[in-house]
DNA sequence: AATTAGCACTCGAAGGAAAAGAGTGCTAGC
DNA sequence: GCTAGCACTCTTTTCCTTCGAGTGCTAATT
C-alpha cells in the first residue's frame, strides 16, 4: 500500500532528525518542517505508527523509526548523496599507492572507511582460484635452493628449502623440468597423491624433493585464492550513543573484531543494482546484529577478483552518506586493482613505463 | 625505609583483594585474614596511607592501592606465579606452527597473549638488519622478467618486471652478474646515488633497467628490517570495572589501536633481569596512560631479532598472572625462532629433515 | 472531510530528602 | 602494643515529588 505524500515527507523528516540527534522526534518538531499543525501530524504518526513504520519507547515519548521504517527509507525515500570534493579528493589520495600486498591494502582500505564514516569498517578482498604458470629453481649451494613459483594471476611466491643433504645442480635442474611438465596449469584441487607419486615415480634421485616442492606448491595455491580481511575503527561504536552501555558495545564490539563471523553471517551475495547493500538491525542473521545495521559495497576487478568493504553501526545509521562513501570506495577500488597500470590484476609487480629509461 | 613484617602482609592482602575485586577494601576484610583486629589493621593502614603507599576514594571507603603501592607490590610481595598445566600447553600448542610471514604469527601471538590475559594484548618483532646476498634474474619472456633475492637472514623476496619494450635472455644474464657484483653485502644505507650511476654505466644496453631493480633492492631491504607490530583484544578493556564509562574506554581503544603509538610511548628498553617490564600509572610516559599499566616482556633470537610483547589494562591489574603468562610466551617465541628448526632466523623456508626422504 | 486548538493524561527524567551502610579516627581500657 | 566501643563522615540507595515533553481525544473551525 502506497502512502501519502505527506506521510513520506514526515517519515523522511523524522527518520533524518533521529539519525542526527539520536532523540525520539516529536510532533511539534515536525509540525514546522512539514508546514501544518502538530494535531495533525501526531494523527499521521498515529498511522505510521499502526502500520509499523514507527516505533514509540514509551507513551510520552517522540516516535522513532522501526527497522521496516528504516527499510522504507533506505528503499525510496533517501536522497543518494554526493561526496564533497574534499571527501572525494582524500579517497582518491589514499587509493593512489598501489602495489602492494593485498593484506595490507585492505587494512589500508578498512582504516580509510572507518575514519572517512566514523563507523567499524571491514574489507574483504577474495581472488579467484589460480594455478602456477611456471616454477623457477634456483641452486644457491649444495645444501640449498629456492623455488620460485609464477601463479597464473601473475604473483610470484617462493620459498627456500634447506637440506640435509647435498644436491647437483643438475638434479635441481631436473626438478625443474619435471615440475614444469607435470604441475603447471594445475589449481589446488588437482594436487592429488597419484599425480605426487607418479611425479616421484619420474624423479630418479631426486624423488625425496617432490613432495616437499608438492607442497609449497599447494600451500601457494591457497594462499593466493585465500581472502584477506581487515576489521578496522571498532573503538568508533563507543561514541555512538547506543553503546553507551558497556555490555552492548562489547558483544558487538566482539563480534565485529572477529572477521570469520562477519564474513559468515553476512549475507554477501545479491547485491543491489549499485552494488551495494543495506541490512537492517532483525534483518542480520546473526544475534549480536539484531539491533545494528550493515551497509556493504561491492567490487570486481572484471578479471575474476571480487571484494567486499561494509560498515556497522547502530539502526540509527547515516545511510544516506555512509552509502555514498562506500560506493564510492568501491568503485575507486575496482578501478585501482582492475586499472590500466595494472592490467593483469594485484600482485606485487612493478610496471616501467617507457618514459622511465634513463636517457 | 624498610617495612615491618605485617605492614607487608597486609600491603600484599589489600593489593590482592583489590585487584580481585576492583572494591576498596576495609579493615575488616583484612582483620581475618591478617589476624588481628580491626582496630590495629586500621592503624596499619593509616601509616601506609601516610607513606604513600595506599590511597582512599573518600573519608568513609576503605582504601586502595596508590601506584606506588602498586609499585612495591610488584618489585617485593608478589608472588612469581606458575602456569597451570593447561596454559602451559595451549601456548606450546599454539606456538608449534612455524613457518609463518611474520606478521602472520604477531597477529597470533597477539590473539593468542589477549586470550589468555584477558587484556589487549600487542606484539612486535624488529629484524636486524640485513643486506642482500645474492640476486637471481628469471627470464619469464621478452617482455617479462622476475627479480629474486635472498637476504642475509635467509629470506627470499620477489618482483615480476614487465617492460614496454623487449629483452633477451643474454641481457638478463647480464645483469644478474652486474647485480652480484654491485650490490651484494649492501645494506640500504649504502644504496646511494653514486653506485647507481656507476652501475648504469657499466650496463651497457640493459642501463634502463639498472635504477628499477636498484629501488626495489632498497624495498626489499628497508622491508626486512621494518617492524611488524599487531594488537588484539581491544574488546576486553570493556568487561573492565574501570572502563564503564565508555569515554574513558574510547580514549584508551584509540591509542592502544594506534600501533605506532604503543611502540613509541612505551619505554622498551631497560627490561629487568627476567626480561620483563611492569610501568604502572603514571609511570608511562603517554598521557593516555596514566591510570593504566603495562605489562611487556622481551624476546631475542640470539640472531640479531628481538621483540617485545604486551598487555594494556587497568592499575588494577592482576600483575602476577599477567607476568608469567608473558614470560612463558616471550620463552616460546625465543625457542620458536631461533630453535634448532630455524637456526638461522625466521623466515619463510623449509628444513627438510633426513626423516622426510621417502624411500 | 480535513485541519486545528485545547485539554486531560501518561510516563520518564530530574531533583531532593531521608535512610541505610560501610568504614574511619579516636579514646579508653586491657 | 593491641582491642573494643562509639561518634562521625560520606557515599549509596531508596523513595517521593515535581516537572515537562508528548500523546490521544474531543470539539471547533475551515
Amino acid at each position: 500500500m502506497e502512502l501519502s505524500d505527506r506521510k513520506k515527507k514526515i517519515l523522511t523528516a523524522l527518520v533524518e532528525s533521529y539519525i542526527a540527534t539520536a532523540e525520539p522526534v516529536g510532533s511539534k518538531a515536525l509540525a514546522g518542517v512539514i508546514g501544518c499543525s502538530s494535531a495533525t501530524i501526531r494523527n499521521e504518526m498515529s498511522e505510521l505508527t499502526g502500520m509499523g513504520l514507527l516505533e514509540q519507547p514509551h507513551t510520552s515519548a517522540g516516535r522513532v523509526p522501526s527497522p521496516a521504517g528504516y527499510r522504507l527509507y533506505v528503499n525510496e525515500l533517501m536522497q543518494r548523496q554526493k561526496l564533497s570534493e574534499a571527501e572525494a579528493a582524500a579517497i582518491n589520495d589514499k587509493l593512489a599507492k598501489k602495489d602492494e600486498q593485498i593484506e595490507q591494502l585492505m587494512n589500508e582500505v578498512g582504516q580509510l572507511t572507518s575514519s572517512l564514516t566514523q563507523y567499524p569498517a571491514y574489507a574483504l578482498a577474495m581472488k579467484p582460484p589460480a594455478a602456477v604458470k611456471r616454477f623457477d629453481f634456483i641452486y644457491v649451494d649444495a645444501n640449498t635452493f629456492i623455488v620460485v613459483v609464477l601463479l597464473t594471476d601473475n604473483t610470484v611466491k617462493n620459498k627456500l628449502v634447506h637440506l640435509p643433504f647435498s644436491v647437483h645442480q643438475e638434479q635441481i635442474t631436473t626438478l625443474s623440468s619435471l615440475f614444469n611438465a607435470n604441475f603447471t596449469g594445475v589449481t589446488d584441487e588437482e594436487i592429488t597423491d597419484s599425480l605426487i607419486r607418479s611425479t616421484e615415480r619420474a624423479a630418479g634421485d631426486t624423488y625425496g624433493l617432490v613432495a616437499v616442492v608438492a607442497s609449497f606448491t599447494m600451500e601457494c595455491l591457497a594462499g593466493a585464492k585465500s581472502a584477506a580481511m581487515q576489521v578496522a575503527g571498532a573503538s568508533h561504536l563507543l561514541s555512538q550513543p547506543e553503546f553507551r552501555d558497556p555490555d552492548k558495545a562489547h558483544a558487538l564490539m566482539n563480534f565485529i573484531s572477529d572477521g570469520g563471523r562477519l564474513v559468515s553471517d553476512l549475507p554477501h551475495m545479491g547485491m543491489e543494482r549499485d552494488g551495494l547493500r543495506v541490512t537492517i538491525g532483525p534483518e542480520n542473521l546473526a544475534e549480536e546484529l539484531k539491533d545494528s545495521s550493515v551497509v556493504m559495497a561491492s567490487y570486481d576487478t572484471g578479471d575474476g577478483m571480487r571484494g567486499y568493504i561494509g560498515v556497522v553501526g547502530p539502526t540509527r545509521m547515516d545511510y544516506s552518506s555512509v552509502a555514498a562513501k562506500l560506493s564510492y570506495i568501491a568503485a575507486g577500488l575496482s578501478r585501482l586493482l582492475a586499472g590500466p597500470d595494472a592490467p593483469e590484476g594485484l600482485n606485487n609487480k612493478l610496471v616501467l613505463k617507457e618514459s622511465d629509461r634513463h636517457e
